[in-house]
DNA sequence: TTCAACCCTGCCGCCAGCGGCAAGGTCAAG
DNA sequence: CTTGACCTTGCCGCTGGCGGCAGGGTTGAA
């Protein structure tokens, strides 16, 4: 084993893919897109410090929740409250709000067309089929 | 003018388009997605009957609404109301509210997802940026 | 020394929902 | 008879979020 963790947190891409539940490619990807940051070591792998793993969980949880990469670059730095990156800058903040209206019209279409489609199923079933609850 | 209407509603794919708001390209990647369907005039024409536009419309409603072609064909059946298509049968059914249930815990991720990003919005603004409303 | 288990950087592939273009047929008007 | 607006099929391209593989380095243990 390479050092199961000299100092708690600097691990490396695998360890950080495993405890995150994702792969060492998405991280990768993430990387590129600019949503985490890792240091080197001198053999060029990649080392992350303690907190990688919250921020990768948030990342995770919010493009489970339908955001882009970009949506997410734009909330992180106000969701990881103690770690490093740039602290909210103003013009970031405005950017959230702007991007939370986005993603609350995008909800409230979903849920109209949710209440249409249950209407006319409720509709077309009479009363054989219903909802799984 | 290829004939403006002969009968009301027979019309041709361009016309369909324009009517529904969308492209020529769209609607034939429906038809072979099997979302919609078109005779042939004797030189190849689709010709669309009367209710292809709502059927059209619907279809654009759902997607926006963030459905895939898939889930689209299945409630489709269940929109139409007067139109062609298979009366909605049972399976069909079934399978519309399974995915209606998907849709649901969609919504209910993407609520609860907005509702922590506006707390934590809330939160690094102080009281300096408000939400847009 | 050799092996397995890591890591690196490309780069191509996939799915979805089309856009766009090529190469050709059809039709009505001038 | 030509023009131009329509239509046809087919295929490649794009965006997003990765998966996966090739080709190569580094490490620690046996």
């Amino acid at each position: 084993m390479i050092g199961v963790a000299q100092e708690v947190g600097r691990v490396q891409i695998g360890e950080l893919a495993k405890v995150t539940g994702t792969t060492a490619r998405a991280l990768r990807h993430y990387e590129q897109a600019g949503l985490i940051s890792s240091e080197r070591a001198s053999n060029g792998y990649r080392v992350y410090e303690e907190g990688a793993a919250v921020r990768v969980r948030n990342i995770r949880y919010l493009l489970a929740a339908g955001l882009t990469l970009d949506d997410v670059r734009v909330f992180l730095p106000c969701l990881d409250g103690d770690v490093a990156a740039a602290p909210p800058s103003d013009k970031g903040l405005r950017v959230a709000w702007e991007r939370l209206a986005v993603l609350n019209e995008r909800i409230a279409a979903q849920t109209e067309t949710r209440d249409r489609l249950e209407a006319a199923l409720r509709q077309k079933a009479g009363g054989l089929i219903r909802p799984a609850a």
